[in-house]
RNA sequence: GGGCCCGUGGCUCAGGUGGUAGAGCGCACGGCUGAUAACCGUGAGGCCCUGGGUUCGAAUCCCAGCGGGCCCA
C-alpha cells in the first residue's frame, strides 16, 4: 500500500480488499511514503491523544548536541529510545517523549570561530562584539537542529519535534538560574582560588568532563637545585613541564621514603635512594649518606633561575613533605609550583606559600615571569632547559611520551593554573549523592552499581564558571562598592531589582544580561559577574527545565521524577552525573528511576569511528543502501545494547536479507489471497478446517510475543530482535509457508485451504505488531494493505493496536512435537541423500524407530506432516526396527587361542542362525552353545561380536533421540509418480520462464518415447491439474515455448503455449 | 596506580540463575524451487585467553595473570 492509494481510500471510505504486494522490497520508497502517511493524518499527535489518560510513563531525552550532523551512535540512541518508547505506548502507556536539544557551550562557539576566522577570545570581544558572536551560535544552533530533527525523522523515530526543549529557550534558563539560586541558598555555590585545569586557546576553565587524554611528547628534564647549605650539593628534580619552572616554590619529598646523597663525580645529588639506579645505574656513583624524607624538611635550596626570573629571588625556597610524593618515576623529590598543579597548590595552602603563577590566560607568560616574558608557556620550554643548563644546573634532558590532557573540544594541551572561580561543592553532598543512586535501576547492573558509584566517590568540587560567551550567564551580581552578592533566581525577580538595562528581547543572553545593574543596599551598583555556565550544568537541570518549572508545576508534578533515561556510556562523567548533582541541588532527589547505559559504536575492527581515520560510517549511508528499518534492527540486534557495537555492513546486508525473506512471506501471502479475494473477518474459525501445523505457527506467534515482550521491558534488545529473526526465518518461512503450500493450490472454497489463509493472516497481523516498534515502516506498509485492507474497525495505523498475547494459544506440546519431526524429516532427508534418491520421488516407506515414547508421540500426531515432508507413502513408528538383520560372528582375538583350527567351523554355523536368537541367550545366559561335530562349544559375550544388516533399500539416518529408516524400493508405481512430478517441475519452470500468470491456463505438448508415455499415463490428470493444463498432447508443436529436456536417461521436448 | 567492561570456530556474536559447546556469515559438496535476485541439507572448522581453586561436574562461580576497551588518577 503506497501512500497516494491511501489517500483514495480514506477519501472514498471504501473498504478495499487485500491486494497484491510489489514483488520487490524497496525500502527508500516504502519509508518516505509510511512517513509522508504518518505526518499528513497526524498519527503520532492521535496516538499521544489516545492514550491521554492511561497510565503515565515519563521519559527524558538526553539532548544531543547541536553541532552538525548525526552520526551511527546518535541514531543508535535515538532508535533505542524510539523502539522502547513506541512499545511502551502500545503496552498501554501515556508516554512522555519530548525531544531536547542541548546547544550551548564551546563546540559550537568553535565552529563559529570557524566560520568568522576569529583566531583569538580578544577578537570576539574587540573585532566582532559579544552580540554578533553569540547572535551567530544561536543561528548556528537553529539551524544544525533543523538539520538533525529532519535526520532523525528519516530513522523514523517519533518524538515530540514540535515542542522540544531548548537549553537557549529563555524559559529553560530561567530554570537553570533557579537551580544556582538554589545551590546559593545551600551555601554550596562558592568562589575560590584554585587551581584548575585550562584550556589557553579557548582562555578559559574545563571541567574534567571537558578534557580528552592522549598521548603526546613532552620534555623530561632532571633539574639540579643547589642547596643553600652546601657547596655542589643539589637536590634533583624531575620534570615533563619545564615551563612550570619560573613558578617553583618548594620540592616536596615523602616523609618515609628513604633519601640518598649520591655522589657523582665532584657533584652531590640529594634523591630518593630506590631511584637512584634507575639515573645513574650506568655511572659510577657513591651513596654517602641515607635519611629519612622527614628529616629534609626546612633546607632551603636556590630557585634556578633566579637571573631569568628576578621575582623569584623575593621568595624562600624550601624542602616539604608531601604524601603525594611516589617512587614510580622521576627522583622522588618533585618540583612543586603551587600556582600549576593541584597538588601543588594543596601543599602551598598547607604550607603558606605563595600561590606565584606568571601566567596569563592566553597561557602566556607575564612580566613576573623576567625574560620569559611573553612567550607562550610551552613555547618557552627550549629556552628554559637552555638556560638550564647554561648554568649548568641540567642534568639531563630527553623526551617523554605520556598521557596527557586536551581541551575536548579544541584539543589544545591543557595547562593548570590558579585562578579564582565559581565552584559547586559536591564534596559535601556526596553522601546524598550516594544514598541516592540506589534508587535507580540500572541496566547493566554493574553501569550504577559499580562505574557510576566509583565515579561519584571519586567527585570534587564542580568547576561550572567559564570564561565565554554562548552559555547560560551565571546569575550572580556583585556589589562594586561593598562586595555583596545576590543570584537572582527568576526573570520576575530580576525585573523587580534592576535599576539599569532593559530586559525584552534576548536580554537573557550575554551581552544584553550584562548592561543590567542592580542596585546594592549600601547604594552601590552590583554588575554581573562576566562568566558564564559550564554546558553540562544546561542539561544537567533539564529535569525541572524541560517542565517548566518551578515556572509551572502542573507538568512538573505530573511527570517528574522520571521513569526511564538511557544514553551512552560517556555519559557516566556526563549527563547521568550532572542530572544527579543538580537534581540533589535543586530538588534533593535523583531525577531518573531506570537508565539502560548503552555502547558506543565503533568500526569493524573495534576503533573509535572518526573523521582523521576516515572509518565513519554516516547513518544517512546506510539508509540509502537499505533503508531505516534495516537499520534499526540490526543496530538493535548486532549486540547487547550496553556493550560497544563492532559496526559491520556484512552483518547489515544478513540483516536486510532477512527483510527481503519476510517480503516475500508477504508477497506470497498476498498473492493467493488477492487471488482469492480472501477476507477473514468473514468466518468463524469453525467454519474452517485448521490443521496442527496452524494451531503450532499460531502458538508459536504467540510464545514469540511473550518472550519478545519480556526482552523489550527488560531492555534486553537484543533478545528481541533475535527472536523475531529466528520465527521469520526458521518458523515462519523454512517451515509454514513450506508446509501449506499445497493447501494455497487448492482451487474453490475449501475450507482446508481457507484455514491456512486464516493462519496466516493472522500470524502475520501478530507478528507484524511485534515487530512494530522495531521497524515501525514495513510494519505500517503491510499492516495497511493485509489488515487494513479487511478489518472495519482496525486502528487507522498499526502503532496504535495494542500489545497483547494470548497465552491460552500457546501449545508447548505441540510446539515440542512440531521440533521432533522437524528433526525426523531432516533426517529422512539426509537417508535419501545417502542413497542419491531425489526428495520429488517417493519412497515406498519410512520407519521412525525410538525408544522415546514422546517422538513416538509427536511423531503419530503429526504423521500426515511427516508423510508429505518426506515425501513417503508409508509411515510406520515404532520402538525397534524389526527388519533388521543382526549377524553374529567370531571374536578371533578371544576364540582363536582357544578354539585354534574349529574357529572356522563356528564361524560358519553362527553365519547360519539368527544372530537376534544368539543376542537373546546371551542376554538370558550370558552363553550360547554351539555343537560342531557332536562336541558342545560354549560361547559367553566376549567370544562374539554382532554385525547389524540392512535389508537391501534401507537407508538411514539417526536424529536426536531416535533413527529413521527409509525404503527406497523402486516400484513401478512410484517411477511413474516420480517421472510425472519430473514432469510437472520442468513445466512449471517453463511457465515461470515466460512469466506466465500464475492463475492462466496453458496447453502442453510433449514429445517423448513410447515409454515414458506409459509411465506418466495414470497421472495424466494430476498433472495437468498442477501446471494448469487444459489439454494435453502428445506430439509436436509449430508454435509456443519450447524447450528441450533430460529427465534420466529419456529425452523429451515440452512445448507451452 | 585505581575502577568498570570485554576475551567462545576465519568473521560477527548467542550461551542472565553451573549439566554433552550453539547460530549466522564465509568455505566445500549435494539438493530443492510458481513466495524466492531465494531457499534447504551435509561437511570441514573450537586447549570457550592462560593458570589455579570451589564442585560429582565450570564457557558459566571465585582468585591470580595476560591481552583489548572505557573512565579516572
Amino acid at each position: 500500500m503506497y501512500y497516494n492509494e491511501l489517500i483514495t481510500k480514506n477519501d472514498r471510505r471504501i473498504k478495499m480488499p487485500i491486494k497484491e504486494a510489489k514483488r520487490s522490497y524497496k525500502p527508500k520508497i516504502l519509508e518516505k511514503d509510511i512517513q509522508d502517511f504518518w505526518s499528513h493524518e497526524t498519527i503520532y499527535e492521535k496516538i499521544q491523544k489516545m492514550r491521554e489518560n492511561n497510565p503515565k510513563y515519563s521519559f527524558l531525552d538526553g539532548p544531543p548536541y547541536c553541532s552538525g550532523r548525526i552520526h551511527l551512535g546518535t541514531a543508535w540512541n535515538k532508535i533505542i529510545k524510539d523502539t522502547f518508547l513506541r512499545f511502551k505506548s502500545m503496552s498501554g502507556f501515556n508516554v512522555r517523549r519530548q525531544a531536547g536539544w542541548d546547544t550551548h557551550g564551546l563546540p559550537i562557539e568553535h565552529k563559529v570561530e570557524g566560520i568568522m576566522n576569529i583566531k583569538s577570545k580578544k577578537e570576539i570581544e574587540d573585532r566582532i562584539g559579544i552580540d554578533v558572536f553569540v547572535k551567530k551560535c544561536r543561528e548556528f544552533a537553529i539551524e544544525n537542529k533543523f538539520i538533525m530533527t529532519q535526520q532523525f525523522k528519516l530513522l523514523g523515530v517519533w518524538m515530540d519535534w514540535d515542542n522540544p526543549y531548548v537549553t537557549f529557550d529563555t524559559g529553560y534558563m530561567e530554570s537553570c538560574w533557579w537551580t544556582l539560586q538554589k545551590a546559593h541558598q545551600k551555601d554550596l555555590l562558592i568562589k575560590d582560588l584554585r587551581v584548575i585545569t585550562w584550556c589557553p586557546r579557548c582562555e578559559t576553565a574545563l571541567a574534567m568532563a571537558e578534557i580528552d587524554y592522549e598521548n603526546k611528547d613532552d620534555p623530561s628534564i632532571y633539574v639540579k637545585f643547589p642547596l643553600k647549605t652546601d657547596d655542589k650539593y643539589y637536590i634533583l628534580i624531575w620534570t615533563t613541564t619545564p615551563w612550570t619552572l619560573p613558578a617553583n616554590m618548594a620540592v616536596c619529598v615523602h616523609p618515609d621514603f628513604d633519601y640518598a646523597y649520591v655522589k657523582v663525580g665532584e657533584e652531590v645529588y640529594l634523591m630518593a635512594q630506590a631511584l637512584i639506579d634507575s639515573i645513574f645505574g650506568d655511572q659510577d656513583y657513591e651513596v654517602i649518606n641515607v635519611v629519612k624524607g622527614s628529616e629534609l624538611e626546612g633546607i632551603e635550596y636556590y630557585h634556578p633561575l633566579l637571573d631569568e626570573i628576578p621575582i623569584q629571588r623575593d621568595f624562600k625556597h624550601i624542602i616539604l613533605p608531601g604524601e603525594h610524593v611516589t617512587l614510580t618515576e622521576g627522583t622522588g623529590c618533585v618540583h612543586t609550583a603551587p600556582g600549576h598543579g593541584p597538588d601543588d597548590f594543596e601543599i602551598g595552602k598547607k604550607y603558606g606559600l605563595p600561590i606565584f603563577s606568571p601566567v596569563d590566560e592566553a597561557g602566556l607568560f607575564k612580566e613576573d615571569a623576567g625574560k620569559y616574558g611573553g612567550e607562550f608557556v610551552k613555547d618557552a620550554d627550549p629556552y628554559i632547559i637552555a638556560d638550564l643548563d647554561a648554568h649548568g644546573l641540567l642534568l639531563k634532558a630527553e623526551t617523554i611520551n605520556h598521557r596527557y590532557g586536551f581541551c575536548w573540544r579544541c584539543k589544545t594541551p591543557i595547562i593548570y593554573l590558579a585562578t579564582e572561580q565559581w565552584f559547586l561543592k559536591i564534596t559535601a553532598i556526596k553522601n546524598k549523592m550516594l544514598k541516592e543512586l540506589e534508587k535507580v535501576e540500572w541496566i547493566p547492573s554493574w553501569a550504577g552499581e559499580s562505574r557510576f558509584r566509583n565515579w561519584v566517590e571519586n567527585a570534587r568540587d564542580w568547576t561550572i564558571s567559564r570564561q565565554r560567551y554562548w552559555g547560560i550567564p551565571i546569575p550572580i551580581w556583585i556589589c562594586q562598592n561593598c562586595g555583596d552578592m545576590m543570584v537572582i533566581g527568576s526573570i520576575a525577580e530580576l525585573k523587580e531589582v534592576a535599576s539599569e538595562g532593559t530586559i525584552k528581547g534576548d536580554f537573557i543572553h550575554r551581552p544584553h544580561v550584562d548592561e543590567i545593574i542592580i542596585k546594592c543596599n549600601c547604594g552601590g551598583n552590583m554588575k554581573r559577574i562576566p562568566d558564564v555556565l559550564d554546558v553540562w550544568i544546561d542539561s544537567g537541570v533539564a529535569g525541572w527545565a524541560a517542565l517548566n518549572y518551578p515556572r509551572e508545576t502542573e507538568l512538573f508534578e505530573e511527570w517528574y521524577p522520571y521513569d526511564f533515561i538511557t544514553e551512552g556510556h560517556d555519559q557516566t562523567r556526563g549527563w547521568f552525573y550532572s542530572q544527579l548533582g543538580c537534581g540533589l541541588i535543586s530538588l534533593d532527589s535523583i531525577p531518573y528511576r531506570k537508565v539502560l547505559m548503552h555502547g558506543f559504536t565503533l568500526d569493524d575492527e573495534g576503533k573509535k569511528m572518526s573523521k582523521s581515520l576516515g572509518n565513519v560510517v554516516e547513518p544517512d549511508e546506510v539508509i540509502e543502501k537499505y533503508g531505516a528499518d534495516v537499520l534499526r534492527f540490526y543496530l538493535l540486534w548486532g549486540n547487547k545494547p550496553w556493550e560497544d557495537l563492532k559496526f559491520n555492513w556484512e552483518e547489515v546486508k544478513n540483516v536486510a536479507k532477512m527483510f527481503n525473506i519476510l517480503w516475500n512471506v508477504y508477497v506470497f501471502t498476498t498473492t493467493y489471497m488477492a487471488i482469492d479475494n480472501f477476507n477473514p473477518t468473514l468466518y468463524q474459525i469453525e467454519d474452517l478446517k485448521l490443521r496442527d501445523e496452524d494451531y503450532w505457527i499460531m502458538s508459536r506467534a504467540q510464545s514469540l510475543t511473550k518472550i519478545v515482550n519480556e526482552s523489550l521491558d527488560s531492555l534486553y534488545l537484543h533478545k528481541a530482535t533475535r527472536s523475531i529473526n529466528q520465527f521469520i526465518l526458521e518458523d515462519l518461512s523454512r517451515w509454514y509457508i513450506r508446509l501449506i503450500r499445497g493447501r494455497t493450490w487448492i482451487e474453490k472454497e475449501d475450507p482446508d485451504k481457507l484455514g491456512a489463509y486464516y493462519t496466516l493472516y493472522h500470524v502475520m497481523k501478530q507478528l507484524l505488531i511485534v515487530m512494530s516498534p522495531i521497524t515501525p515502516h514495513i510494519s505500517e506498509e503491510i499492516y495497511q494493505n493485509l489488515v487494513r485492507g479487511v478489518e472495519d474497525d482496525a486502528p487507522e495505523s498499526i502503532h496504535m493496536e495494542d500489545w497483547t498475547f494470548n497465552e491460552n494459544l500457546i501449545h508447548e506440546d505441540l510446539e515440542e512435537s512440531m521440533n521432533v519431526v522437524r528433526e525426523i524429516i531432516e533426517a529422512c532427508a539426509r537417508a535419501r541423500d545417502i542413497a542419491r534418491y531425489k526428495l520429488r520421488w517417493p519412497v515406498k516407506e519410512v520407519i521412525i524407530v525410538s525408544e522415546d515414547f514422546k517422538i513416538l508421540k509427536a511423531a503419530r500426531k503429526l504423521n500426515h506432516i511427516i508423510m508429505e515432508q518426506a515425501n513417503t507413502k508409508e509411515l510406520v513408528s515404532s520402538n525397534y526396527f524389526e527388519d533388521i538383520k543382526i549377524n553374529a560372528k567370531p571374536n578371533l582375538k578371544t576364540l582363536g587361542p582357544k578354539l585354534r583350527g574349529d574357529v572356522p567351523k563356528v564361524a560358519a554355523k553362527l553365519a547360519e542362525v539368527d544372530g537376534a536368537d544368539v543376542v537373546k541367550a546371551l542376554e538370558s545366559d550370558d552363553k550360547y552353545e554351539v555343537i560342531i561335530e557332536d562336541q558342545l562349544i560354549l560361547l559367553n559375550s566376549e567370544d562374539i561380536t554382532f554385525e547389524t544388516e540392512l535389508p537391501e533399500n534401507i537407508v538411514t539416518a539417526d536424529f536426536e533421540g531416535g533413527s529413521v529408516f527409509v525404503d527406497t524400493e523402486l516400484t513401478l508405481e512410484i517411477l511413474s509418480e516420480s517421472m510425472a512430478r519430473e514432469l510437472i517441475r520442468r513445466i512449471q519452470d517453463m511457465r515461470k520462464d515466460i512469466d506466465l500468470d500464475v492463475e492462466s491456463n496453458i496447453q502442453v505438448f510433449l514429445v517423448c518415447s513410447k515409454q515414458f508415455r506409459e509411465l506418466i499415463k495414470t497421472f495424466l490428470g494430476f498433472i495437468s491439474h498442477e501446471v494448469r493444463a487444459e489439454k494435453f498432447i502428445f506430439s509436436p508443436s509449430e508454435s509456443g515455448y519450447t524447450k528441450k529436456w533430460n529427465i534420466e536417461d529419456e529425452e523429451i521436448i515440452i512445448t507451452i503455449k
